[in-house]
RNA sequence: GCCCCCAUCGACUAGCGGCCCAGGUCGCCACCCUUUCAAGGUGGUAGCGCGGGUUCGAAUCCCGCUGGGGGCACCA
């Protein structure tokens, strides 16, 4: 029997990061064995559906790279089979209505257990389990019924979900052996964790897959760090391609304790696919990076400028504040800026020819030398009146993009505003 | 309160009875490189929650404790 999974967001906001790890792992599960796995909305909580939120769950899924078979299904849309179903149970003597509702009938004796893939046996006592309302009096079915009936008629075989369903887990069981059908392969996963050990979120830091998006994160990224909270290929291996990702993917070796979200890990992590990326490849991603976020710069002078930040920043985020010298004014803080210093440079630099970032390092390195000074003491000034701060891209380059005329009058009003 | 789950460096983890006085990665610290910031290089810091067992031998198995998390809805 081929594998098939589901992943299934209830629609009730943005894609929480959370809920990826989880949806990854389904995916990773499924595209290692040619698998299917299907996008079920589970929507039956119509009071708390958030208008917007499907189609925002499909598209960050899509950015992500994490695909589904078949269409999107929403979970209201098996009402009917539900409703039919608990009907049937309500005949068999295995569910009763109570004030308008229908309620399962769960076993008073013995227990309910499974083999997790994750955590291995898990038994609840029968005596724990309330008779749960399957059918509400308006007549929708709830999330404990309509989610284990969908896992059967989609011939979902395995269900790869947060460990907050594993109390959930005996009362769809007992559903499912009621509807006589052969329950699928359980595997509960453990949520991930904000630094003070509580369920990520907001005050953690970024938690929806549009924030990190924003933030200037790559998808590939993304998952790859995802992938390594709760699993791990080996000891050793941290960076690794998807592909290598889906191979070597297995539910027994996730782990069942929870682990944490490092924003830090993250950041490192981001920056080594950034740099990794072909110059040009690197481009693309700052220019349609900063389309998406609204600049109007103009393209060709973000491919020049992209080389200088390659190795720089961690997210594309940083590159508007790194490198808004170079599309606009500056301000420069006349405390930094020393006025004979940029006077020499001014002189310096005014005949450079050609205006390359080698001729222009001749020229300043020649400045230091007459100066008898560090270049490090002689750049100071020079990248503060030029690029308003003291930390910028490498200054040759900066010069040489930004051209001998803003350069030099930028070194010109620096003289001024110092003296 | 009842039920369930979890427990290796600050973080992610490797380890599935001897190869471990515990390995890798991030972070942190130091040094090197260096035009700033990064990146890079080298070295370092730091851990098996506690107590009982089992065994010739335990991070690894068992029990208890402690700590953390989750669930107990006509939410998902």
């Amino acid at each position: 029997m081929s594998v098939r999974v589901r992943m299934a967001p209830s629609p009730t906001g943005l894609l929480h990061i959370g809920g990826v790890h989880t949806f990854l792992f389904n995916w990773l599960y499924a595209r290692g064995r040619e698998g299917a796995c299907l996008l079920r909305i589970e929507n039956t909580d119509t009071s708390r559906e958030v208008r917007e939120a499907t189609q925002q769950i499909q598209r960050s899924l899509a950015w992500l790279g994490i695909d589904w078979d078949g269409p999107v299904t929403f979970q209201l849309d098996a009402m009917d089979r539900c409703r039919e179903l608990a009907a049937r149970l309500v005949e068999r003597g295995e569910a009763y209505e109570d004030e308008g509702a229908i309620r399962f009938h769960m076993p008073d004796e013995g227990v309910t257990g499974w083999d997790d893939v994750v955590r291995g046996r898990i038994e609840f006592p029968n005596e724990q389990l309330e008779d749960v309302v399957i059918v509400r009096s308006d007549g929708r079915p709830t999330y404990n019924f309509a989610s284990p009936v969908e896992d059967m008629d989609d011939a979902i075989t395995h269900v790869i979900r947060g460990d907050d369903h594993i109390s959930n887990t005996p009362k769809q069981l007992q559903i499912l052996r009621a509807l006589g059908h052969e329950p699928p392969v359980y595997a509960h996963i453990a949520n991930i964790l904000g630094t003070d050990g509580k369920k990520l979120s907001k005050r953690h830091g970024a938690v929806s897959v549009d924030e990190f998006r924003v933030a200037g994160y790559l998808p590939d990224a993304l998952v790859n760090f995802l992938a390594l909270i709760g699993w791990a290929p080996d000891g050793e291996t941290t960076i690794m391609p998807r592909a290598e990702i889906v191979e070597r993917f297995t539910l027994e070796a996730v782990s069942a304790s929870p682990g944490t979200f490092d924003y830090a890990k993250l950041d490192w992590m981001n920056g080594v696919y950034l740099r990794e990326l072909s110059p040009e490849a690197y481009a693309d991603e700052v220019v349609t990076y900063l389309r998406e976020r609204g600049s109007d710069w103009p393209e060709a002078r973000v491919r020049a400028m992209a080389p200088l930040v390659q190795e720089k920043v961690g997210k594309l985020g940083e590159i508007p504040a790194f490198t808004g010298f170079l599309f606009g004014d500056v301000a420069p803080d006349p405390a930094e800026l020393d006025a004979p210093l940029l006077e020499a440079a001014e002189r310096s630099l005014a005949g450079v020819e050609p205006w390359s970032a080698q001729a222009i390092e001749t020229a300043l390195r020649q400045l230091c030398e007459e100066l008898g000074q560090k270049p490090r003491k002689v750049f100071a000034p020079i990248r503060v009146a030029v690029t308003g701060s003291r930390v910028s891209p490498g200054l040759y380059e900066s010069l040489e993009l930004l051209g001998r005329e803003t350069s030099l009058a930028r070194i010109r009003h620096g003289v001024e505003l110092a003296a």
